[in-house]
RNA sequence: GUGGGUGUAGCUCAGUUGGUUAGAGCACCGGAUUGUGGUUCCGGGUGCCGAGGGUUCGAGUCCCUUUACCCACCCCA
């Protein structure tokens, strides 16, 4: 009978064993970050009913989403976590306490053409605070402080945040009576390290947006100021006073910045950069983007900024918010390519393996049971296969120690154990067998039990 | 959505101006070695040459269509 070919869809990532433990294990590390900082865990539906997910969603959004009925209903794959954070937060308003601070690690889908470190299925990790009516300016500079522990903790060094605020860029197009180019504009001049400033001048004046040779100019001018955050920052006071969105925006830039060196975050890892305007157009104010300094072609691995109405389009409250997005399967990519997953990392699936040597199996298997108990990573080895076999499915699982129990070996009380990496093999009791096994075993494995006795 | 490239073994890829039985490395399977792996040696090809049509005595190779994947743009994590 002829076969289905196997395959998997363009843009979705399937990995094997051990890189899904190097995956694991990333994501356990976000966790830990993010739960560090406050953050509570949360988890939505992959699919929404569509007329909720598309509330707002519009133009390059609308035609990326996934939309199929099921029977006659409209359904669509989530493009985001933070609109259905928005329909979460709307509908379980009364039971939240604010400020709500949540994590959710979770796949989005996104129907566009994948490419290199473009995926259309991939995770994204989220982290919200959502004020109820006003939100304080300290969480925006919090946020990136809790990205700069994340990235760190991954082992990360070379990488920069960068922050704007849309204020001050709507302020400054609305000196230049701009205002309705501006979303135009700020694609456009976002391209800035891409193309360079020829082609973005060329871009502006050309006939799409359409701008004066001296409007170009004078934008060129503005987000080409270069220098420290100090520096940039002494510049953008040149333009106070010209426009009130303006000066709102700068104070708030101001006020991040300044908290930043607060929280720890160091000088060179954060910059203002007026160029960035990026991420979807729900953002109001500040707005985040990190990249990695070696990998600038890959282009953003996280982003985010603040948002002045989350849930509008469900909810007559007013609900502030401001966030920020890992897109950790870019990130994944990224560092598996470039040789930066460490491979020291343990990735076996057990602490040790064990291989009965008779047709007696109760002692093994009480064994087994009992080193489950002491909380070792047990696999126990029962396939009718040749000694060769059962030795080299140990090596290819990278496990640590394999156990022998035969019939000299339980006629005596004890256990062999071979310690794969150096090939000794000693005779040992089960007590001291355990206690060698454990010492070795993957630190922090262990978990204190969910359910209550 | 737009432009370009590539489909040959599980993977990465060779395959001459069209020529008879389609190859390499790695992986995999078996043996040397029935209580000792990772090294070594010996043996094994596991294939609808993406699919459909055309040209030809003859097509993996040339032409057309189609489909899938990759790269870039758009946009974005």
């Amino acid at each position: 009978m002829a076969k289905q070919k196997p395959r998997t869809l363009s843009g979705f990532m399937e990995l094997l064993p051990q890189p899904q433990q190097q995956m694991e294990r990333m994501m356990e590390l976000l966790r830990r970050s993010y739960s560090l900082y406050g953050f509570t865990p949360l988890d939505t539906p992959v699919i929404e009913a569509s007329e909720v997910l598309l509330a707002k969603a519009g133009g390059e959004t609308e035609k990326q989403i996934y939309r199929f009925t099921k029977g006659d209903t409209d359904l669509s794959l989530r493009f985001d976590l933070t609109v259905p954070l928005a329909k979460y937060v709307a509908l379980h308003y009364a039971e939240l306490s604010f400020p709500f601070r949540r994590y959710q690690i979770g796949k989005v889908y996104r129907g566009e053409r994948a490419q290199r470190g473009r995926f259309r299925e991939f995770y994204q990790a989220d982290i919200d605070i959502i004020g109820d009516g006003k939100l304080d300016i300290l969480n925006e500079a919090e946020i990136p402080a809790i990205i700069y522990h994340t990235f760190t903790a991954l082992g990360l060094r070379r990488f920069q945040i960068r922050v704007n605020n849309r204020k001050i860029l709507n302020g400054f197009y609305a000196m230049l009576g701009l205002s309705d180019q501006a979303p135009d504009i700020m694609r456009t001049v976002d391209k800035l390290d891409k193309i360079g400033p020829e082609k973005v001048a060329a871009l502006l004046t050309g006939e799409e947006i359409g701008l004066a040779p001296a409007q170009a100019e004078e934008i060129l001018k503005f987000i080409g100021i270069k220098g420290c955050n100090g520096e940039v920052l002494a510049a953008l006071e040149n333009w106070r006073g010209r426009d009130p969105l303006f000066d709102e925006g700068l104070d708030e830039l101001t006020a991040v910045v300044r908290h930043l060196g607060d929280f720890g975050v160091p000088e060179d890892h954060f910059a203002v950069d007026l160029t960035i305007a990026r991420g979807l157009d729900y953002y109001t104010g500040t707005v985040y983007e990190t990249a990695l300094l070696d990998h600038p072609e890959i282009g953003s691995v996280c982003s985010g900024g603040r948002y002045d109405n989350l849930a509008e389009y469900y909810t007559e409250k007013q609900l502030p918010g401001v966030g920020i997005s890992i897109g950790l399967t870019r990130l994944f990519y990224v560092l598996g390519e470039q040789g930066m997953l460490n491979p020291d990392l343990p990735t076996a699936p057990a602490d040790v393996l064990i291989l009965p040597m008779t047709e007696q199996l109760s002692p093994a298997i009480a064994l087994a049971t009992r080193l489950r108990q002491g909380g070792i990573r047990t696999q126990l080895y029962t396939e009718q296969k040749k000694f060769k076999q059962k030795m080299a499915y140990a090596d290819k699982l990278g496990v640590p120690f394999v156990l022998f129990l035969g019939e000299d070996e339980i006629a005596q009380g004890k256990v062999s154990l071979k310690d794969m990496a150096t090939g000794e093999q000693a005779l040992l009791s089960p007590e001291e067998a355990q206690a060698r096994i454990a010492a070795q075993a993957a630190a922090g494995w262990t978990l204190p039990p969910i359910v209550e006795k």
